[in-house]
DNA sequence: GGTGCCCTGTGG
DNA sequence: CCACAGGGCACC
């Protein structure tokens, strides 16, 4: 199976904003051009253009997959690259992404654009103190190199549950930002069976996790780093973590570790690859 | 708790 | 031509 790895999970969004908010922090939106309404949370796109235009870029901040302009007046934009959403800041007359979507044009010219082939990222523009919990910011658990994502913490939140361990990494709810492919990479770092039940995991394996889920983000945060004219040449999506992944897309190759075969399941509706000697099935219930 | 949907491009 | 890829959510 080939590697995929233009799905912006925690690390790609935090490498997104790196690049862009040096480029974008102290700039005014001069125009917004929507091409794609649908990528607009919400039914009124052309009150989200003009809601962004002649405001200044203030911040650019990030949690878990989401990223949010903080503008001049106290609005916010909000922004999730869900599948295939990306971002760049182009100079004048740069050819533009046929999948672009959305374009923010800055008063020195350069344009950050929102390319998104399959259309599941959206952006959203919420007023100053308008409730932005439509767009499910609010409901993000503690990030990954938060201290008070700890062993007790995971354990008390779902020591009782049935579901995968899998599941319980790609739920927002309990630790913001990890996708499907940083989730079967931690856990197979921690050395655990991404379809072991989640009540089913020791007391050592939630303190592994504790430690392996802060340590693996800020690993491929890291092999992520790029710079802002690489990122532009590669449309957004250069993200450099493909050598460096050691089991996800790699079904049928040999575990990095022991050499076994790797294997791929579909866990929580999601296609999960791990070893099956590293990652040794929980005992029976 | 599970299933289907949104989308588009790629591989078989 | 169809299966598949999957983040998040609506809907049982």
């Amino acid at each position: 199976m080939e590697r995929r790895t233009d799905m912006p999970e925690l690390p790609e969004i935090e490498t997104i904003r790196r690049v862009t908010a040096p480029q974008a922090v102290g700039r005014r939106i001069a125009d917004a051009v929507v091409y794609a309404p649908g990528s607009v949370g919400h039914p009124d796109a052309e009150g989200f253009r003009t809601g962004l235009v002649g405001r200044t870029i203030d911040r650019l901040d990030r949690r878990g997959k989401f990223l949010t302009a903080v503008l001049g007046d106290g609005s916010r934009l909000v922004m999730h690259m869900r599948m295939t959403g990306c971002l760049t800041v182009a100079p004048p007359g740069y050819p533009e992404d046929r999948h672009t979507r959305i374009v923010l044009v800055l008063d020195d010219g350069y344009v950050i654009r929102f390319s998104d082939m399959r259309r599941f990222g959206r952006m959203w523009l919420f007023g100053p103190g308008e409730d932005d919990g439509c767009c499910g910011i609010g409901d993000l658990g503690p990030e990954p190199d938060d201290p008070g994502l700890t062993a007790e913490y995971m354990s008390e939140r779902l020591g009782h549950s049935s579901r995968a361990i899998k599941e319980c990494l790609l739920d927002q709810t309990v630790v913001a930002g990890i996708g499907n492919i940083y989730s079967d990479e931690i856990l197979f770092s921690a050395g655990i069976d991404p379809a072991t039940p989640a009540r089913r995991l020791t007391a050592e394996q939630w303190g592994e996790l504790a430690v392996t889920i802060p340590e693996r983000i800020r690993y491929f945060t890291e092999t992520n780093s790029t710079g802002p004219e690489e990122f532009l040449r590669s449309g957004g999506k250069g993200y450099r973590n493909t050598p460096y992944l050691r089991v996800y897309g790699q079904a049928g190759e040999p575990c990095p570790v022991c050499g076994a075969t790797l294997v791929r399941r579909v866990i929580g509706g999601r296609g999960s690859v791990s070893c099956p000697v590293c990652q040794p099935a929980w005992g029976e219930p």
